[in-house]
DNA sequence: CGCGTGACTTGTA
DNA sequence: TTACAAGCCACGC
C-alpha cells in the first residue's frame, strides 16, 4: 500500500511561488514525520508528471539533490526562480517568506496515524 | 517475512 | 557554518 496518493495530493496543493518541505509535506498527506516517504513517493513519480515536486524541498530550505538524476536540484532550483521564488547567496530559499502556510480550515488532513514524539520544531510563523 | 536503502529530520559536535 | 549519528517507515529484493 503506499501512501504516494496522499503525498502527490498535497504536493498538488502547494501554490505557486511557495514552497513545502518534505516533513510538512509528510505530515499533511498523513505521514507525519515520514519526510523520506515523499522523496521517495517523488522520485517515484519521476520527471515526468505534471506535479510541482520542484516546490518540495528539505526543511533546511535547500534543494536535495536527487538520486540518479545529477544537476536536477539545478533544474529545480530554476524553476523555482521562475515561480518568483528568490534564493540566497548559498543557493537556499527562505522558508520564512517562501514557505507555504495550508490554511487549517478545510484543506487540512491532520491524520495523525501514529503521532510519534512530538518534536515538531514549529516552522510555522505565519506571515502571509 | 527479513535486510538494505533512501529526493528526510533533528540534535549534538 | 558544516559534518556526523540516530530515528522513522515504506519499498524492493
Amino acid at each position: 500500500m503506499s501512501s504516494y496518493p496522499a503525498i502527490y495530493a498535497v504536493v498538488r496543493r502547494i501554490p505557486p511561488g511557495r514552497v513545502a518541505t518534505y516533513g510538512q509535506v509528510a505530515a499533511l498527506a498523513g505521514v507525519s514525520g515520514q519526510a523520506r516517504l515523499v522523496g521517495y513517493a517523488l522520485n517515484a513519480l519521476a520527471d515526468t508528471s505534471s506535479l510541482p515536486w520542484h516546490r518540495v524541498i528539505n526543511a533546511q530550505g535547500r534543494v536535495s539533490p536527487r538520486a540518479g538524476e545529477p544537476g536536477g536540484s539545478v533544474l529545480q532550483r530554476i524553476r523555482l526562480e521562475r515561480e518568483g521564488i528568490e534564493f540566497d547567496a548559498r543557493g537556499r530559499v527562505s522558508l520564512e517568506r517562501f514557505g507555504w502556510r495550508p490554511r487549517g480550515g478545510a484543506g487540512q488532513r491532520p491524520r495523525a496515524h501514529g503521532a510519534r514524539r512530538g518534536r515538531v520544531g514549529g516552522s510555522s510563523p505565519d506571515g502571509t
